[in-house]
DNA sequence: TATGAATGAGCCTTCATTCAT
DNA sequence: AATGAATGAAGGCTCATTCAT
């Protein structure tokens, strides 16, 4: 029996066609949202850049906003899933990994104005702004966590409280960014080098 | 005894008139601009905010993205000088200074948005990332000279190169207000003093 | 027994609404057009004459200029058919179809107003202009070529070029109607009358 | 005495200044309407083109449908006299001043647009219709007058009515215009040559 | 589920008109 | 009399949303 399921194992089903359909729209939404923002980003415009009909959003959305919602918490996920593995080394390598990450964000351009696009809502709407921040949160705390392993692991005194640390270097990494795009990725690189050799000097 | 011509003082001449509907206008639309973003200001939102009819925005301006052009040269060029005043100061107070105004752009929400969304057009806006980076650059230059000035008075040798630590303070400000509103001023102050700490270590 | 998909008929399939939808329009942009001119006939007087939203001709349209130039192209058409059945008859009955067209297009007052209207539009427009005297020449030729036969058929000698004196025919034709409105249609055809009289005599 | 009047040639009294501004506004009115129609020619595109502001206009006539009132008025007393003088030549002559006539107005591009200008306006205002219908009779009456001492010098029968001919003379010449822009002005010359010839004939 | 025609609120802009200068 | 800043209604058009297919 189950002939079914052995004979169309390339054909999906229904549940895995919409779970296409879905993602297909919120990767296609990212892209929207970065590019054009929150306001200039249309409903058409997203739908077109995921092959589909302006319709194929509101059978798996309940609004613009909604999509919007939904894309934050995915790619907040992500991103701290990303941030996660990226530092999941060994404590000799921490300083590597991180220099990696944070050129990563330097980099990739959508994701930089995607987040500065989900701070600007979090200002604009209060409701917004709470999920925003504690996802904000949640990741700062996870690279705080990792900057006390790489200190405690180099022998270094924590020069300001970790979180501040984490924080301000996420803030540098995102200030850089926003100034310019990408060009010269040099600049930012040794900005940000220079101030790690600066706070773990003995 | 002509006392009209002597009290007419108090009314403004057309051109007087003019110049402060122009004022009020680009005023408003500041504040519009940043708490909507360019797209979600619309003219009558400005014009109501700024007491007058729609109609007046075009008896001074070309066009929406005029006003946001000539808004953008304004606020670039206050801030401009904002920053040399503020740092105008003997080379022993230029850190207290520095922090002073570090500290403004923290607060000023309306500020710290403008800001964002002018980079955000810079982004999507060729033409005018041309005119808005060489003024980023400008202020840039400004503050380096200030530190330069400030490292030769105290001695330290500059760290990294001016510039690049012209930006990253500047980067850092604007990150780390972007992170969170207001609130309590306290952490950004004590990372940036902090990192002014470390550069200034002998 | 099914009933249904035999009664259903009656209910339109997506592409024949949409087509009856765009019908619509049109004619009702043809009143406007007549009566109120290019400029005059604004987005809502149009849709609201057909009886839909202002957003309906946008999806079926791209712009005002398109519906215009869409009605421009069906209204030559029809015309030139109209034209083209209305001669369709034996040599002996010509110049009274030929008198029954012309007095057709005297009392049609729309159609007047619509042709006048497309002639100023040629004027300030020199990409419609193009178009717009292709048509008008198709549709003098047809006329002429009647003419010719016409003449043909009762022995009678053109009088000048068949071209110029299907040209002429319109042009007074047109020309006498916009003088005044219908009213007294007498005096037109009698003119008309004497004129075709004239160029038969032997 | 009256030393002013005498020393002062060249400068113009209140009265003659704002006679000028009118006529100068009136002159400007007949180029943008015949150039643009009634709703396409704007205020600012009249003043412009006379060169004074917009308030010049509303100092001199009460509305846009004011100045547009008295332009209409004033060509038509113009277009009036003009055909009068034209005609104003002994018999033998009458043929060729009216041709001359005829191909004045389908020469003269601003003449042919203001006429069916004011046609339409007549189709979509009854009011404006009353008066233009009468001036319109007028100068038809003018035209039949002068046909019939044609005829009667040339010893011909007038073949039909002589207001119709009028009617039908000028009908022609408007339509043929409103067919193309001047370009080959022998075809309708040649055409009403012909027509003219006709009706001539013993 | 996905489509896309139709809706209608809202946006940027134009323009006739007013009125203080 | 002429100017032109300001008004506000109206116009063309966009777009989030609905709903019949």
């Amino acid at each position: 029996m189950e002939t079914k399921a052995q004979t169309r194992p390339q054909r999906l089903t229904r549940a895995e066609q919409q779970a296409q359909t879905r993602e297909r729209l919120l990767a296609a939404a990212e892209r929207v949202f970065a590019r054009h923002g929150y306001e200039g980003a249309s409903i058409d415009l997203i739908s077109a850049e995921a092959g589909y009909s302006k319709g194929a959003i509101y059978s798996n959305f309940e609004s613009k906003e909604a999509i919007f919602l939904a894309l934050t918490g995915l790619y907040m996920a992500r991103s701290m899933a990303d941030l996660e593995k990226a530092l999941d080394v060994a404590p000799d390598q921490l300083a590597d990994a991180l220099n990696q990450w944070l050129t990563n964000f330097q980099t990739d351009n959508d994701c930089l104005l995607l987040v500065t696009e989900l701070q600007l809502q979090a200002r604009r709407n209060p409701t917004f702004a709470a999920s925003y921040y504690r996802l904000q949160e949640e990741q700062t705390r996870t690279l705080a966590n990792n900057l006390k392993r790489y200190c405690k692991a180099s022998g270094t005194a924590m020069p300001v409280n970790a979180m501040d640390l984490a924080g301000a270097l996420i803030a540098i990494t995102h200030g850089l960014a926003l100034q310019r795009p990408q060009s010269d990725i040099g600049t930012p690189g040794r900005v940000i080098r220079a101030m790690m050799k600066l706070l773990t000097r003995p």
